[in-house]
DNA sequence: CTAAACAGTGGAGTACGGTCCAAGGTCAAG
DNA sequence: CTTGACCTTGGACCGTACTCCACTGTTTAG
């Protein structure tokens, strides 16, 4: 697959694609012409990039992962404890958030709890 | 209070704050001296940006709040509002967090559901 | 054969959120 | 009056995550 058509079956842009193969998030073989050829199973990959991406990981994080997820023995077993780090992740920040949600909701309708945080604005 | 003590007291290094003066999210008096000089409730309120910033705000989201909060003709109802905005960010965040999870803990222990993911790695 | 539509490279530029630094002013203690 | 801690400014620089551009090479359709 042409870079033209993984850019268009991922929504990502071809710059973001090379981009990401710099960093070492993605890799393609490539043709006599030197155009970049890659895997079709880069497409869910890559839609996996992002979704990891717009969790909070960073791209070194996520190609660190990577990295370790193909160095590792077991392959099955690493990936299984790699989404279970991920899901203790999300399980912190879905925590701090409604730590936050509570402290935001203790304050809605009330006309004065709010001043430590009005009082100063801007 | 000086600039050292509020970044002490925020945690914040001086040039944080001095760059966070220049995007608008505090503002502080000046003694003679032409040293900053901030209010005491600047620093509950720095905590707060700090805190809105994790939660995924950026410094001009965070500066514009604080002014929508400022110029508004009835500040406590437009701070509810705001909160509301905001909680209803973090519902929309965490729903996406536990769908992802879901995604995540159904392939973990999975020798093969995750080849979409696995078979691709950089 | 040529033109269009792809692809490649390197490098500059962008926005964000800062950090670091030099040169210099201010202030309290000794 | 000097020393040291603190403050000022401006500007350079960093990492992250890209985007845009110019110039060049390849492939494909007519």
């Amino acid at each position: 697959m042409l870079i033209g058509e993984l850019a268009a079956r991922t929504g990502l842009s071809r710059d973001a694609i090379r981009f990401y193969e710099r960093n070492g998030l993605v890799t393609g073989g490539r043709l006599p012409s030197g155009y970049r050829d890659f895997a079709p199973e880069t497409v869910p990959w890559l839609l996996y990039v992002r979704t990891a991406q717009t969790l909070g990981f960073s791209l070194a994080e996520i190609a660190r992962h990577g990295d370790e997820l193909r160095d590792a023995p077991d392959q099955a077993e690493a990936l299984s404890a790699l989404l279970a780090e991920k899901i203790r992740v999300i399980d912190a920040r879905m925590a701090e958030l409604a730590a936050l949600r509570a402290e935001l909701a203790a304050r809605v309708g009330t006309g004065c709890p709010l001043r430590a945080v009005e009082a100063v604005s801007p």
